[in-house]
RNA sequence: GCGGGGGUCGCAUAGUGGCCAUUGCGGCAGGUUGCUAACCUGCUGUGCCUACCGGCACGCGCGAGUUCGAGUCUCGCCCCCCGCGCCA
């Protein structure tokens, strides 16, 4: 969310974004908004007062009592007391009301964007920045992923489905250590770069999720554990932000570097096309993902580099691909800048996302509380001011697994296995069987 | 899951209905002293009002209740520690 603060400085650049996103609902919003912060301080003012009243008059009992005061004296400065605290919590049911209100307008109005966020309606606004390596066009004999998959006997569709029902796989042999290899590789890099691994807990409460995503996602895209207070993770990031929730970071301690190993769990796995069957769009996959917390001035060389290393991923897999800047229309309200990585897809000869890299700015620290320190504890220019917080996919298994069997598959049917995943790979070179 | 103990301002501690949350350590600022240091004084949770000096409110794990008044009493919940049970 939005710093109130923020916004009660700066109403016309709150205004200019939502503007910029074409949003007329939230615009007005962002009025209501103003108008209820104002009358919540004011209300704040009178209320306080009220309680200083109480704390003087309960003061006043107190003495009486001490100096021996006449009961029917005490008992008279009871009654009159006794008015009182009917009318804090008159003020106190209005001020809550306000707040929620508050708080309704700051959860949902977006972040603000970056001024190099491409303008547009939705998806088709995003704008490719650069393409790297070189496309290779569909073959006849080239069959869908998952059929190819399941054929050489490397993962199972319709036993997952019998037991867990749609969008579920079972990855073997070959396939299952390929998908440990790509992990390691990441996991391995990142490490290099200053990422610190952290397999994090893989569910967390409705509290917590509330930092770090939009609230749709609690209806759309998260699994609820029915009878508890906890929600599967949708990714590594949440968990890996959010544990830093309510807490002052001392300035020496940024950036955090964090490396998130975990499955993931997505309730919403989009509308299917061609290769429905497969681990493209599925319910549950595995994903490295890097984490940046650092200071605000710090964010946006992070977040290019946090990309790069992306990139450099899909490098190195030697998988031909693209990097959009997510448009105005299709960010959500997270994020002030994205951009994706699309691997080509031989099979749909397209582009198709497999990473995503994100600034959040200080829209999830202003939710999860999470602070930094500037200047000494305890001195006289101590300040504190959120965090800026990134995440970035290394790589997501499901999809990387899919764009390396595309495009590696060789002549005779086999996958060879990426140079840069050899090491983990126990000497297996090439996955599949030969078709004759 | 059951039983017992606990959660107080960065850390450590005191506080069983009114004493404006105690003390120590650490940190910061200033001062004093012949100085790789000691000592003294002040400051060291959050919000709001105010041009400023400053003031007020909130804050003792979270929430509710009793009361003129709650760190302190009652109820519910969360977390940590010890023991038992169960278990990969």
């Amino acid at each position: 969310m939005l710093d109130i603060k923020f916004v009660r400085a700066n109403p016309s650049v709150v205004r200019e974004d939502l503007e910029k996103r074409q949003d007329k609902e939230k615009l007005s919003w962002l009025d209501e908004l103003l108008d209820a912060d104002a009358q919540y301080r004011k209300l704040t003012v009178e209320s306080e007062a009220l309680r200083a009243g109480r704390n003087v008059a309960t003061k006043a009992i107190n003495e009486a009592i001490k100096s021996k005061k006449s009961p029917s004296e005490i008992d008279g400065l009871k009654i009159e007391a006794a008015q009182i605290p009917r009318k804090i919590k008159q003020a106190e049911e209005k001020t809550r009301d306000l707040e929620e209100k508050i708080r309704f307008y700051l959860m949902r109005l977006p972040n603000i964007l970056h001024e190099s966020v491409p303008f547009g309606k939705d998806e088709s606004g995003n704008k490719v920045l650069r393409a790297w390596g070189k496309v290779r066009k569909l073959s006849a004999q080239m069959p869908p992923h998952g059929e190819w998959l399941e054929k050489n006997g490397l993962a199972e569709f319709s036993r997952a489905a019998k037991i867990s029902g749609a969008g579920f796989y079972f990855l073997k042999g070959d396939a299952a250590l390929l998908e440990l290899a790509l992990q390691r590789f990441a996991i391995d890099s990142l490490s290099k770069k200053g990422f610190t691994p952290v397999t994090p807990p893989f569910m967390m409460s409705r509290a917590a999720y509330e930092g770090v995503t939009s609230l749709d996602d609690f209806e759309k895209v998260m699994y609820k554990i029915d009878g508890h207070d906890a929600y599967l993770i949708a990714t590594s990031e949440h968990p890996l932000t959010a544990m830093y929730k309510d807490e002052v970071i001392g300035e020496e301690n940024l950036p955090i570097q964090l490396c998130g190993v975990s499955t993931c769990f997505r309730r919403e796995i989009g509308a299917h096309g061609l290769d429905t069957k497969g681990i493209f769009r599925v319910h549950q996959f595995n994903k490295v993902e890097q984490i940046v917390l650092c200071k605000p001035q710090d964010s946006w060389e992070w977040h290019e580099k946090m990309q790069a290393n992306a990139e450099e991923f899909f490098q190195k897999l030697d998988i031909p691909h693209q990097v959009v800047s997510i448009c105005t229309g299709d960010i959500g309200i997270v994020a002030a800048k994205k951009y994706d990585v699309e691997a080509w897809m031989p099979r749909e000869q397209k582009y198709r996302e497999v990473t995503s890299a994100s600034n959040c700015t200080g829209y999830q620290a202003a939710r999860l509380n999470i602070k930094y320190r500037i200047g000494k504890q305890g001195s006289q220019d101590e300040r504190k001011e959120f965090v800026h917080t990134l995440n970035a996919t290394a790589i997501a298994t499901s999809r990387a697994l899919r764009a390396v069997i595309e495009n590696h598959m060789q002549e005779d049917g086999t996958v060879s296995v990426p140079k840069a995943l050899l090491p983990y790979m126990n000497g297996i070179e090439s996955i599949g069987k030969k078709t004759a």
